[in-house]
DNA sequence: CGAATAGTGTCTATAAGACAGTATATC
DNA sequence: GATATACTGTCTTATAGACACTATTCG
């Protein structure tokens, strides 16, 4: 076993990735918001082959130089698409296949993102023309996007869907002030369904996640308390899901 | 934009993936078992650089050859390992940044598996000079495992825990016929926790994803029902956890 | 019979759903 | 006052935890 004999330094010194077959590897981001009471995804249209001219979630190949981790190369996807640093980042799976992508076997790794639309400001860079927010239902309706990214929308969406049953996750989708109302409508919006007005402020309040900046909201009717997250950042896990009309 | 009028077809003609920097990409894998009512993870000592002589996860490249997906990648690894190919597997993660691995940017995707123990075969090839099985609790306090493997495996345990709250996932640790306390046991071991005997089998049997197989496990005390999954391969939801002593 | 493990009856506790009622703003 | 939305009281329901009880086997 001469191989064995080597040292690691000498070993490290010889290796050249060039010399392997290796797949391309990638990540894309589906950034949610929510729109006009829609869920919505942010897509970019190619600019570049392959899959010129189609729409697709925004991603990219990681930067060997400038990424130190793959979360740095979503943060850095999403800040070129966005404008925006820090929202909420979740990781959710990697895609890899043969056939995935017409230049050979790839890997990507996807994520997704949560951010006001408020707070952004959309960009678009030379690789890609076109930037839009497009509802959820409508891509998964009725288009055919780029590579299989009908496929990581789809696991993004279920698993946000998944998570805002038994987590706070939506508070990352509205601005730093917000009423309870508004919160139950964005839960609404993603999970499809009504939820039960008392349950819901129940839930939230006794999970003590939120506190009153003691401001309102005021329209033509009673006014609101505004509340704001108490701990920024953490997402508190309830025990039982919503369940929704029974 | 002369670039653009290239057709996709004359693009990919000239595309070469070696004109790229791009990662190591790779899989690796947690293998858990049930062994002495503990739960175990099968490590495998390296017999090549990098990290020569350390106990490490199975994993290892994809075969662009060979491999027409991810999952495949997965399986083929378990296979190699444990003779085993079909038991549970769940991708849980990627793991990638500029020094995980001493030979430049790397990416693996983790996933683990759960394997009846008594059902398995364990072999090793030219590359692992050594398998074994290691109780978990061992290895997260006192084994410095090859790359990052320690935090992989952290995360592959924390996933498990995490679903065994509220799924039927640990039914695959099983032999095909197990008796209720059994089932219990192997989720008692994995949440490192006591359950309540009457919660418990309330909560299995309502959720009908049993069947009793008709047959009895004896004993020097009474004998136990035998029961199998009614639906191999789906697994069972609670919307609610379990809660543990209060 | 005793020991051991299987399996049940039933009370309490917790948190969600249902739904009607009250509160407070604008116009 | 009418309208609209905010917010609460309280009953029911679902499911988990506690814990004592009964059942069935072996030796």
């Amino acid at each position: 076993m001469a191989k064995n004999q080597l040292s690691e330094r000498d070993y490290l010194q010889s290796y050249n990735i060039h010399n392997y077959d290796v797949p391309l590897t990638s990540v894309d981001i589906t950034i949610f918001t929510v729109l006009d009471n829609a869920l919505n995804v942010l897509l970019v249209k190619r600019a570049q082959h392959p899959a010129l001219g189609k729409w697709a979630l925004p991603g990219g190949f990681i930067d060997l130089k400038k990424d130190r981790t793959l979360e740095h190369t979503a943060q850095r996807k999403l800040k070129e698409k966005t404008g925006v640093r820090t929202s909420y980042l979740e990781q959710v799976a990697s895609f890899g296949s043969k056939q995935r992508d017409p230049r050979g076997w790839s890997v990507t790794v996807a994520y997704f993102a949560l951010i006001d639309a408020a707070e952004i400001q959309l960009t678009h860079d030379e690789r890609s023309e076109e930037v839009a927010w497009v509802p959820v239902k409508k891509v998964l309706n009725s288009t055919k996007l780029a590579f299989d990214h009908n496929a990581i929308l789809e696991r993004c969406y279920e698993r946000l869907q998944g998570k805002v049953q038994y987590t706070s996750l939506p508070v990352n989708l509205l601005p730093e002030e917000f009423t309870l109302s508004e919160l139950q409508s964005t839960f609404e919006i993603i999970l499809d369904s009504t939820i039960e007005k008392k349950s819901f402020r129940r839930r939230i309040l006794d999970a003590d996640i939120l506190q009153e900046t003691g401001n309102m909201r005021t329209g033509s009717n009673r006014p609101a308390k505004l509340y704001r997250v108490q701990n920024q950042g953490e997402n508190f896990m309830f025990s039982r899901n919503i369940e929704g009309p029974r």
